[in-house]
DNA sequence: GATGAATGAGCTTTCATTCAT
DNA sequence: TATGAATGAAAGCTCATTCAT
């Protein structure tokens, strides 16, 4: 075989400390934060993740890619067929982050409030974190258009699931031990995803303004102070 | 289908110069549903939304408009400079149509609960209408775009501004004449405008789902519920 | 409509003492043998059939084409989808003078013998004619490759088969006013456009040697002598 | 098919050695028939075998060679350095089992009139061969582009004089015991020759139809008939 | 106003080839 | 021998734009 196969890496991700910035255990989702070249298909990720951020979906180009990892157009072909194959692993290893981030919420705290702010902070970007804003942008722009593709939607899905399960189940807990009134923790869940992407979406078309705090604010007076709330 | 391909609706259009006809109380926000050729800039405007409702944003070309309003790129381009003019004025109209539906909104009633209802079924798409629903996610695509290009931010961050007073006043009305207790209306005003984008963007990336539906509950549940409840 | 349509071209081509040289009537069946630039598409048919004389298939790129052309490949494009496109139409125009040879040929002289070596003599390129020589090996390649796509292939086998129908009836007529022996005229048709086509092919792979004038001398020993002769 | 791909044909296989075993005699011409893998080189020449009958010339890339070969282009390049000169390589391997065949053909029989015949039915595909026919067309191309190549075309014509010769010298011998009539040997090898070309071309252009098979009649009809017949 | 013709920059992709191991 | 990684050149094609009429 000569093109290498799309094994995914078991190396862990545990030994964050390796990587240079201490943020990285709450940062941005980008696929690619590893400082040394590692290996070439990650290079790729990396230039993927910087075009993305700076020059948007529109300048997303395999000749950008390539200048920006400083490798040829050709290499890239090598290792992703298509710059369909290439987009698409590239927002696989993102959902993936996505996944971790639920695990690690979970393990930071028992309580459900906590828990359910501690989701919130993650999935809002602070109006100084211009990386991160550009990125939820083109992952914007990206998910608009796999959502295009027959095949890549049930990915979309499955993760969109995913995430919401996990703050359902957040929900479901409160509502268990008796810190939240009872709701449907379906529905209250969607609500808080839909602000949040409705308020990302927001920053990524209006700035970089405060409309994500104003959205973990109006979540907290209006859910979470609705949830425990004496009946 | 919502607009008829060639002119010629069946019902009158006679009174046409009344752009403000009761009809386009539950259309589409298309910024074209005028029935005659008009004249050529209107003609254009309505073949971009044709294309970018049934190609989407990438497939969105001069030579596709043209092919759709059934001229040549070159009378575009007389029209409209570049594409990016075309592509500002068309959002410009779709601006304004929104700006319109605030003005019908309140002239609709003088409650405020369903007021607040009212807006929230207005920037709802029913999982059924196939083409709002490209048309939503195509000006998802053009308001991302047109974000990149400086001067333009303000008129959408001047829209947006626009729809949230509206509905801030709404519920400022609601606090003032006793039927919502006391809440920052701004506040409460993003959560649901934030809510609504989220949704639509799911439904943009997932599927025609009931999305906006649940959504819409979540609204009625969490936050109306909560505005008019006894404290 | 755009993109000018494929209208036959509906002039005449009897004035060909236009032409400045005068070997047009009995000259090769380039398809564009018009010295002033007349439109734009016969440009190209003229450049193609250079470059494909020239650098044969292999070199037959869009690039190559429109610098010989002296346009630029954009425009090439205007005019032909595809490449597809613009080789198909080549072959046609160039099967389409093979037709007009046929009647050429008939309306020269009644006599069956002389009819029977003037087709030959057609169908056979002299030695020193090496533009002529690149063409047809050209051609070959192109029929190789068209040969390929499905409906095509009856547009060459519509024009084998007028070329072969013109022949047999050569043979037939002469056979009826008892200048040849009574023979299958099909069979003999087809034995004669073989070994024409396989001369020309031994030229076109071993070099512009004598092959196709001992071709002639062949057909005219094993043949012509052979219709003739008493039985 | 003609030649099992994954080697071990079911007959033995073990006399290798005597490359000219008699099982060869109706076989294709391929270059190579061997079951074992022998060396790398002959692995290759088969792959380059196999695409060509599969994907024609157009489909025959390094890549697609090496896929078949089972090892990677780099070993193809360190066998031959260039494409080219693995084509060159191929080619000649197959004008050497032409070479092969006129041997067996002369060592069959000592009867000029079944020579000639079964000179004539080694030269033609049978329709239902697809295989071979496949074959035929790519060798086609394949002399076509060989022709490009200054150097290449002796030996091209090389072997084509010797074929001719081989065909020359059965008709010759006919000629002296009396067989066949007094005709120039050479001429006639010629027409014969070129009648088959042509025919495989019409076969390879127009489709498997029965072309070869009317040229066989063709061939027996107006060559062999006219050289037995009595003066 | 309106058009067809033409252009140049740039796109994704493929190919034969090379190089370090 | 044998390989995977990497490259530069070139391919066909699309796009927004311009220009003469």
């Amino acid at each position: 075989m000569e093109r290498p196969s799309n094994g995914s890496s078991s190396t862990s991700d545990s030994d964050a400390s390796s990587s240079s910035s201490s943020d990285s255990a709450s940062a941005s989702p980008s696929p690619a934060p590893e400082a040394e070249p590692a290996d070439a298909r990650e290079e790729i990720m990396d230039a993927t993740y910087h075009v993305l951020c700076e020059e948007g979906y529109a300048g997303l180009t395999m000749r950008a890619i390539a200048a920006e990892a400083g490798t040829s157009k050709s290499l890239i072909h090598y290792h992703f067929d298509t710059k369909e194959e290439l987009l698409l692993t590239f927002l696989e290893r993102f959902l993936d982050r996505l996944d971790e981030w639920l695990v690690e919420i979970e393990s930071e705290t028992d309580d459900p409030e906590a828990r359910l702010l501690a989701f919130v902070d993650r999935f809002v970007v602070q109006p100084a974190d211009a990386d991160r804003q550009a990125f939820w942008r083109a992952v914007l722009e990206l998910r608009l258009q796999a959502a295009h593709q027959e095949g890549f939607r049930e990915q979309l899905k499955a993760n969109n699931d995913a995430i919401r399960s996990a703050l359902a189940s957040i929900i479901a807990d409160g509502i268990e031990d008796g810190t939240f009134r009872e709701v449907d923790p379906e529905t209250t869940a969607d609500l808080v995803l839909d602000a949040l992407e409705g308020a990302r979406t927001r920053q990524a078309t209006l700035g970089p303004e405060e409309a994500p705090l104003t959205a973990r604010e109006a979540v907290r007076e209006h859910v979470l102070d609705d949830l425990v709330r004496e009946e």
